[in-house]
DNA sequence: TAGATTGTTAATCGATTAACAATC
DNA sequence: TAGATTGTTAATCGATTAACAATC
């Protein structure tokens, strides 16, 4: 019974993920919620809940069995298949992103960047970079679900556009603007529902600033 | 009447400010509840909620008067100041937002960068990198608040203690980790209260993925 | 069995939403 | 005044926490 998985528990799901994947490489055969809830920060009742939804069973006595649950987990996340998404704005950040190796633990590859400026485009590194123009052209070719945003500001909300438009329905965005799916024709042919994760580093910078300034006397 | 701040609500008045920045460069004097709650996707009584909280007050008829509201916010948000960081991991990623054009809104700047590798060491950038040998050194120096940890995953442990000996008090973690406020000796001398706001790139992605994966048929 | 852990229900907590009197 | 918006209280919602019976 999936598929009312909200964010916060795949957020946790993903965590737990890496915790058993770590415990299997220790040579630990099982888990109880108690020691999965302190690696990740929550409280056994959480867990035991979360897995609860999931269907995963537990013993009563020996906890849970960790590789049925890797498994099941894996699935859950798609990771048991590759998953593609495109990078949109190779500048700093965007290049950075686009061979990012910790992608790989979760079987998920950026097929493609794009950029506007000539020079950035480049066909001979690890992930090739096509002008921002062969867009459409590309995901039309290649049927890929999820965008990764990294282009300016000012930017942001036309290649948003495009890329929903183009077909992605899930976009990682990292530019300071509070993305919204379509705020155009929402009843049209077109009802694109399109996530959007937002990853706003300033933001989160700033709030660290405001919370050590705060609690600094305490 | 704040200090009771949560980070939901410091979240929000960063993207108050930011539209305020904007609204005024257009020559607006008051806003509404209304528009800046459209503005960042809330609705209008937390807009009110929040800014009641920091004793910001409305006309009953004009709405809000936007100078003195972002002079406000400005002050609570330490943006009158000059906040400034240090970041660790001078990697792709760590490079990339060593001089990272976004922080500069927020009156933020990060000072120096530090490295285990002797090539990135390199004082001739625009923000000095140093080996990481000198970071106790550097923050005895300069007394900066805020870390900025973007090394690789086996290392992230280490040096996240490192900056707290030290007395960085907030870090921004990108790393996979889940990073604690030290694990040890909670009541000792150094009774170092330490912020953590942890970015996972690839957790979010992966969550993306699952959402897009799930909702594919609606 | 005795001890310990799961699965689940009830209680708590906090944040969001709705509603509306006060008032410009 | 009439209309509209704030400030605030009450109601709702969801998630977290506590508790405990079931059971291995």
């Amino acid at each position: 019974m999936d598929g009312a998985l909200n964010r916060n528990t795949v957020h946790r799901l993903v965590r737990y993920l890496r915790v058993l994947e770590q415990l299997k490489a220790l040579g630990f055969l099982k888990v109880f919620s108690n020691n999965l809830g302190d690696a990740i920060g929550v409280t056994a009742a959480v867990v035991r809940k979360d897995l609860a939804q999931i269907e995963a069973v537990g013993n009563k006595r020996g906890g849970y069995n960790i590789d049925p649950l890797i498994e099941r987990i894996s699935r859950l996340l798609g990771r048991d298949k590759r998953q593609y998404a495109v990078l949109v704005g190779c500048g700093r950040l965007g290049s950075a992103l686009l061979d990012y190796p910790g992608f790989e633990a979760d079987n998920i590859e950026v097929s493609a960047g794009f950029d506007l400026r000539p020079e950035a485009v480049n066909h001979s590194g690890s992930v090739p970079i096509y002008p921002v123009d062969k867009l459409e052209e590309y995901l039309e070719a290649h049927d890929i679900p999820v965008g990764i945003l990294t282009v300016p500001d000012n930017a942001a909300a036309e290649i948003f556009d495009r890329l929903v438009a183009a077909g992605i329905v899930g976009v990682l965005n990292f530019t300071s603007l509070q993305l919204k799916p379509r705020p155009g024709t929402e009843t049209d042919e077109s009802e694109r529902r399109c996530f959007v994760e937002n990853i706003s580093i300033g933001l989160e910078l700033a709030n660290l600033f405001y919370l050590v300034r705060m609690y600094a006397s305490m």
